[in-house]
DNA sequence: GATGAATGAGGATTCATTCAT
DNA sequence: GATGAATGAATCCTCATTCAT
């Protein structure tokens, strides 16, 4: 009986998205065509779109994913500061050039795609929410605002010294209190 | 002895530029076909592969520009701090969307073009260089990125509100001093 | 020994050739998917391939009967006029829609599929023979020509006066003795 | 200059139609792909698209003008039904062959597509029409349906008769007055 | 110089069919 | 027997680019 588990579902999905992904962040959305996407995938063309209706929707899956992943555990953290300053660590690192590239690639998606757009924004929101406690809503976006420069300064420069970068802004905020 | 003054031609490559860069900043690098431009400028197809060898190089000629345009006489300023802000209303005002879309797709070419990636790079290596003396490296790259971020934001968010901003951010350096 | 009933398979058989012809006159052969007939006969695609050998064999199959019961009972009638007319009356009646559909249908395949116009040929060819005492050829031709076209205006006119049509062939033919 | 002549454009479109008219009456419109036409007519895919939006509009083209020469100048004859028969042996002769084919496939359409229905319907309504003062409805509608009916069957048997079924009509017919 | 008709390789997507379970 | 997940060739269509005029 070829009716497969749930999980195997759930783990096909995840084959594919990992091997979009992986082309996109290496060629952008739109220099992928769905045939390397199969063909990193590993599966055939008529099964990824049994997951996914269209190359649209692909994307739109990863760049959700891309900020579900993002906005994770930030806001209950015991110190918020050190815990940010942890995510502009993190961000700035060389494991996280994949992850910059997705984030720089649906940025641009935001352009054109009112339903990109959203999550962006709404990336953004909810930083404002989860912080709201703590600061200003001005303050919390120069801070997101400093994450997202620095996940693009990183991308562009392998050699920038993220540890200082980040010290940096450590005093800046700090020195405010 | 050209048939075509010099002028002529500096004109006619203005006038693809800009109806290259409106269809970029409109639907993005990759949605837009040639045959938009050709049509949006006016010109012929032919002509325009007279001026540029293919789209690729429109491109980059339009992210060239781009990134000129956003170096142009900072550091040069009597006050580089009220300057910075400058720069900072600017790009978070409804006058900008266009400037903030393109800006977008040029990052999101960084990843597979590395003449973008270049320009991109030198784009924050002049601002160091230009504050290299009134600020330590790490401090001016939080500064563009602040730039870079809010740029996003305010692409996102037209309620955004762009003078508590740039306020926040003044308080942020000020207080440093 | 069959560990199914000979009963059972020809219910299969007739659930699949039902579904299929349901499809066929909605659509048209080309424009129904496997996985459309698939779906309307509550089977699976794997049973139906044991069934039928591919689709071709399925548009056959429901030719075959739509020309076997196109031919059933004429020429034996006590009138074969009144009979005729008869049928005239059933093929403009608006029940008839979806056999309308399907002799349409069948007709295009004429064009290319050989088996396809044997049937047609015959089914002709059959009237023929049943009146070849009655009337000459040619008459029976004309007799069937009516019949066809007036399938074809009935499945295009939903407000046609099959009563006023058949009566005209009525008189036409009736003045004729 | 390559603005090119009214009249090249015009010749263009024939030649496309002429390729997808052969195409589609030799195997039928949807096991037609778009490559034989091209391949056919001698030109590239991309001018094609640039005469026809898509393949449905090419099929809609053919069959409008399907249509358009079917119903030139009849009921304008003298003799209306010598017209008629003429019309008849027209239809059922051995050149007629192409226009038979492409008839069955625009009537296979009419189930799909409210467009080609319309057409065919409308088709009809311009025989009633244009004999309208001659006969009553009824009487017209069959003989169009003898011309639909002789159409078919001409193309399933190429030794029909069409002399003599044409001679059966003309009994049919005149007998009447 | 200037035009835009023409090209054709390449892209996304569908769908008849198979086969491991 | 029965399932439906999986295949991949084939389809329609687009679009960057060229070149005859």
């Amino acid at each position: 009986m070829p009716k497969v588990s749930e999980e195997h579902l759930t783990n096909r999905r995840r084959q594919i998205l990992d091997a979009a992904a992986g082309c996109f962040a290496r060629n952008g959305f739109h220099r992928t065509s769905m045939q390397e996407i199969v063909k990193e995938s590993g599966l055939s063309a008529g099964l990824i779109y049994r997951y996914f209706p269209g190359k649209e929707d692909m994307i739109l899956a990863i760049v959700e994913e891309w900020h579900t992943t993002r906005s994770a555990g930030l806001g209950t953290a015991s110190d918020p500061l050190d815990a940010y300053l942890g995510l502009l660590r993190a961000i700035g690192g060389p494991d996280a050039a994949r992850q910059r590239n997705l984030g720089m690639q649906a940025w641009a998606e935001t352009v054109r795609e009112p339903r990109i757009r959203a999550l962006a924004r709404q990336g953004v929101d909810e930083q404002l929410e989860a912080f709201g406690n703590a600061a200003p809503e001005a303050l919390i976006r120069v801070l997101v605002a400093i994450y997202q420069g620095l996940l693009l300064q990183a991308s562009w420069d392998d050699s920038l010294d993220v540890e200082a970068f980040v010290a940096a802004v450590g005093e800046l905020v700090r020195r405010r209190r």
